[in-house]
DNA sequence: GGCGTCTCTGTTAACGCTAACAAAAATTGG
DNA sequence: CCAATTTTTGTTAGCGTTAACAGAGACGCC
């Protein structure tokens, strides 16, 4: 059983202090002498002493852990942004629990939240891309840290988020410049915020094209879901350029078009959103969107920790630009 | 800043007990009267109170936090691993505290090791599919619990594993039936176990075959490296069938197959490896095999709880089968 | 040289919980 | 109905850390 290592006291004893001086060493209190800290340093190396987490979260009242509730971290963008958030953190000295969650609905994310607020996390990070998960947010304790990532625009919650309207501006004018007469648009679930925001900045680079927008396709993210879109596609003669909400609906679209015959650019051109890594090695090479989930986790850290710091509740607001990687599933229209 | 919420002394006073009463109620402790219990019930429910963590953890020397070690946890499989095993610790009441690790090598792996040992993690998973991992791991305290996933088979540390060599063996096996003369492979690096045992299984079904293996080819797991050994296979005329130790690898050579104009699966056939949700939508739909995250998940946690419960350590050992997923990627061999 | 002022170190008391024991109340048996 | 038991509850003492305060030297200044 749990032969439990050495504590404070312990390192105390052999370094011949008292236990709140090798507190003092190991949270760089500065009135120390050079050589008592010599000394506890020495003792600490030679007893392998590690600090109690728990006994320190519980006299301080929280612990280094960010709670990230988060859910379906399986798909590539939650996956990358919770690996990042997770890197961020550990540098900062923070560990990252995960609460994962089947469903985005009230119930579920509040239970998740109730999990990591019984561990006293620091703080929580929720990447909450549905309407019902703002519900949820809205009765949560006031006096804990929160920073919603991807989550609702219009909710007084400090929020990071991808400039999804921006993305798919981009992705949409990139088709229109290319020469297409318009562009039709294959959309992730609709109660998800990323999926509204894209067909929003589809529509608006349509609009201001002075062009009408044909009806958004519903999809599911999957592939599936692209499949049975791009066989819609592949049946109308008038579709030249397609812009899907993320890249696995452009793979789906893809093989249904290339079941259909329909050439990839040359008849068709597609443009996906995400850059997985696959995205490169796709048939033909797909045009999209990368956002950068890098810059998201760094942010929506450095948000948390400035409020676990400060003690405010600021309700800040950052968005990050993706940027448009253009490889060969785009090319003029025929003819 | 933090007002702290109501502590177990709080819900003691409101139901006119001793806080002790209050911690066995939580604790399902059997001798309290019934009605007491109720009472206990509807103060807590009342207060909001929430049991704290650290100070259990503290008391009891460990907390409700299982630590899991993973690489990158961006792929799909770590990735699907790592929900899996959320959802199944959450189900026990544990919470999953993530480390991941950039580099597979003996440091970082002990660095991520410590910072859960300094949580008082109640145990540890550690997704290890390399060389430099096992190491790391067999000078760890001895009294923590610990569970490795795809680690080293010839290690004494308890082992949850997906059976490589029965899915590869599988796999070849499936390309052989359909009439082939060879297989050749697509490897994953050499340094990690996953990929060695595939290696095994492929050699094994051909040198059971009477076949002499060609030499493996070495990619990395991403479609770019599958693209690049594509390119080379596509050159070979005598190559009529292909396994690939993962799917991405699979695509890659997909595209390369593609690109210069060799027919999948009429002139050669491709089987892949972990089921990626994409993977029915390849161009074409790739057969592969699908190994049982959840099962390696359930499998894991229940070895890993079993050693928490218990205090033993025994040095089990757990595979799971994966199934072959046939598709469109495999046909005879042409003439 | 006495005295305030630093700098360094030690002492004590929490934090919120569980474990171990002690006491009280309820139950049983004769 | 009283003693012996069993069930239920309360009391006390930690767990390992930080915070607040107190004490001990060292130093400079009048």
């Amino acid at each position: 059983m749990a032969v439990h290592g050495p504590a404070m006291t312990d390192v105390a004893r052999l370094a011949g202090v008292s236990h709140q001086t090798v507190s003092r060493v190991l949270n760089g209190h500065p009135n120390v002498r050079e050589q008592t800290r010599l000394r506890v340093r020495a003792a600490i190396a030679e007893l392998g002493y590690r600090p109690n987490g728990a006994a320190r979260a519980l006299v301080t009242g929280r612990s280094q852990v960010i709670g990230v509730v988060a859910q379906n971290t399986t798909l590539y963008g939650p996956a990358s942004l919770l690996a990042a958030l997770e890197q961020t953190a550990a540098q900062e000295g923070f560990a990252v629990s995960v609460g994962s969650v089947r469903n985005l609905d009230h119930r579920s994310i509040s239970a998740a939240v109730e999990r990591h607020l019984s561990h006293r996390v620091a703080g929580i990070v929720v990447i909450a891309p549905v309407e019902s998960a703002g519900e949820a947010l809205e009765r949560l304790p006031k006096d804990v840290p929160l920073v919603t990532v991807d989550g609702d625009p219009s909710r007084p919650v400090p929020l990071v988020t991808v400039d999804q309207v921006a993305g798919a501006r981009a992705a949409t004018q990139h088709l229109l410049d290319a020469g297409h007469r318009t562009v039709w648009h294959v959309s992730g679930p609709t109660d998800w915020f990323d999926s509204v925001g894209r067909i929003d900045g589809w529509r608006q680079a349509l609009l201001a094209a002075g062009l009408d927008p044909p009806p958004p396709m519903p999809g599911d993210w999957s592939a599936a879901s692209g499949y049975r879109c791009g066989q819609m596609l592949a049946r109308m003669p008038e579709v030249t350029a397609v812009f899907t909400a993320n890249d696995h609906l452009a793979l789906g679209v893809l093989r249904a078009l290339h079941e259909f015959g329909r050439r990839v650019p040359h008849e068709i051109s597609v443009v996906g959103f995400d850059d997985v890594p696959e995205a490169a090695y796709f048939i033909p090479p797909l045009t999209t969107v990368r956002p950068d989930f890098d810059a998201v986790a760094r942010a929506s850290l450095q948000m948390l920790l400035s409020q676990i710091e400060s003690g405010t509740a600021g309700a800040l607001r950052q968005t990050v630009a993706p940027a448009l990687v253009s490889r060969d599933s785009v090319a003029p229209p025929p003819r």
